[in-house]
DNA sequence: CTGAAAGCGCTTACAG
DNA sequence: CTGAAAGCGCTTACAG
């Protein structure tokens, strides 16, 4: 795979590779002639010339890609970001180079390096606990970075998040307006700090409110979701529910909790009311439609390229955070 | 952002760049005295250098970059792909650039061109409908191409498949030995070969049947499936359908009838049985588990990137298409 | 209107 | 054991 290169052209052609590579990149202030220039077009077109971008890259210092690190790119949630993402990027004419963390730290870092060896024009992570470190050497040799969907207590990294507390708190507030007997938190047990802004939204409306209700927390790890959220809500929640609420802190403990109701058939909303964070195609099996905090990912994505790309062009300042409000979609799975 | 360079170190130990790049990547050929290799160490370390492998890539031609292409990457099935070759692919050093094609031969050309400007040493793509000749051209220039998931007629790329006819006759067959008074194939009208592979598969197997049993055919294009299938399903199987099979021929066919099932409380086993090509997490809310194709996507990762770096390095010849064998999981959806 | 030349940050055959 | 030098494929200020 022998590629054509500007001096080959330049051969072709009898003109110097300064000549080609003018009349290529249609560069305004140089006027060639016309006669040279449509030589030149037509020799690029019959050999098949391809501009190397690699060696543009180490003139201009930009190489156009764009590194995203998420948790898992087979994550609903990330997939979706990173399809928006690559819209967004692509008009900009920017491509994404993709890696997973696991959340795992040490991968993560690991991750941050390969992408900048590549010598990406700049980053869009989803951090994980544990990795303050890595973002903050990042910043320190002013990297362009943007954190999405979840950020990291004590560093100050440019991103985009929700109003996860906010928002929390809201819905919660709703479900104590109404009276069960019980409401039930599902959620993760974790430090990262946007998860946690969702927990304590709703414990805010909780001892803001006035009602007695017996409140419940389940709290799983980030592995054997399905199981543990199976047999937690079994002690928790029982086999024949009555007048509860469950409140759902993402969509894969929703679904995890979905099926437990499933198969014990029970029924919402007549027994079971079910509020969940983040939405999921999954839900549209569940026999009544379920009431779901959106998260705006096409606007995440849109605000989180336009940041690095300012931060990567000098025009944002390097500190900005942008905070978009979710919406609660009501719909049949709540009385 | 200023990156430091193997000059820099040069300068600050006293030696050569030549000196310091055989240290750093630790040429066995090449010995350097103990004292050198040990500062220029130490030097790195204290300068935070991290190599530019853009530079390196000029010099090497290779850039240790693959591109994959695929029609969505927010599809689950594509998403879990893309996991799985990453992962496969950071064993041997390389990144993923991604590409959503969105079905669009004009976008799936401009995709494999930006790649290749970007110099990637090989790219793992499913081919769209009418993107025969940029496979060609790939690969007359004998840039290295994997296929996945997908083929094309007429165009011998190496590539990864599964058995689709094959395990759709003999599921089919399955299906008629049982005694249904109507069987309903759910597929796509489409022209991509590995899916009319599946709709063959059926056919086959219904020719070779001398079962008399109604055999029905839903066609669906690639757009709004959820309504095409809800009302074609409406038409052919009604809302009180009995002894009735049906074949859907991919995972998000699936779940769209499944909701409909859902929607008019159709039993599974009970009235209609089910089989579905390809598996999501979406089928855990249905309150029957059911009977799938399970694709090796694992294994097809594993292969598609040995093929490709064979291809890259030269090892295996560029002809070679590796077929795997799809399974069938039998669960309680089918009676 | 066009070209010679330097340089981006590396690698590597060659010489000593 | 170490270095000078060429070169990968481009861009771009400068000169003419």
């Amino acid at each position: 795979m022998k590629r054509s290169s500007i001096k080959d052209i330049a051969k072709l052609a009898g003109v110097s590779v300064a000549t080609v590579s003018y009349v290529l990149n249609r560069k305004e202030g140089q006027r060639i002639s016309e006669e040279t220039r449509k030589k030149i077009f037509e020799i690029a077109e019959t050999i098949n010339y391809t501009p190397n971008k690699i060696a543009k890259s180490l003139k201009t210092n930009k190489t156009k890609l764009l590194g995203l690190i998420v948790a898992d790119i087979s994550n609903e949630f990330y997939s979706l970001m990173a399809r928006n993402l690559e819209d967004k990027a692509l008009k900009l004419g920017y491509t994404l180079i993709i890696g997973s963390s696991d959340e795992n730290a040490e991968k993560f870092k690991k991750l941050t390096e390969l992408f900048s060896q590549q010598q990406v024009d700049g980053m869009i992570v989803a951090p994980v606990a544990g990795s303050e470190k890595t973002l903050e050497n990042l910043m320190h040799i002013k990297y362009p970075v943007v954190t999405i969907d979840r950020y990291l207590k004590g560093v100050t990294v440019p991103g985009i998040t929700i109003n996860n507390q906010e928002i929390a708190e809201n819905t919660t507030s709703l479900l104590l307006n109404k009276n069960f007997d019980k409401i039930i938190y599902i959620g993760y047990e974790t430090e990262l700090p946007h998860l946690l802004d969702r927990q304590h939204g709703f414990e805010k409306a909780v001892h803001a409110s006035k009602k007695t209700v017996e409140i419940r927390h389940i709290l799983v790890g980030l592995e054997n979701i399905a199981e543990e959220v199976h047999s937690q809500l079994e002690n928790t929640l029982g086999k024949s529910p009555e007048n509860t609420a469950l409140y759902f802190s993402s969509n894969k403990l929703a679904v995890a909790g979905l099926s437990y109701l499933v198969k014990n058939n029970i029924k919402v909303p007549e027994q079971v009311s079910v509020i969940a964070f983040d939405e999921t195609e999954t839900y549209h099996l569940f026999p009544t439609e379920i009431t779901y905090i959106q998260q705006p990912i096409e606007a995440m994505a849109e605000e989180a390229i336009k940041l690095l790309d300012g931060q990567i062009n000098n025009y944002t300042a390097t500190e900005k955070r942008v905070t978009l409000s979710a919406k609660l979609i009501a719909k049949a799975s709540f009385k």
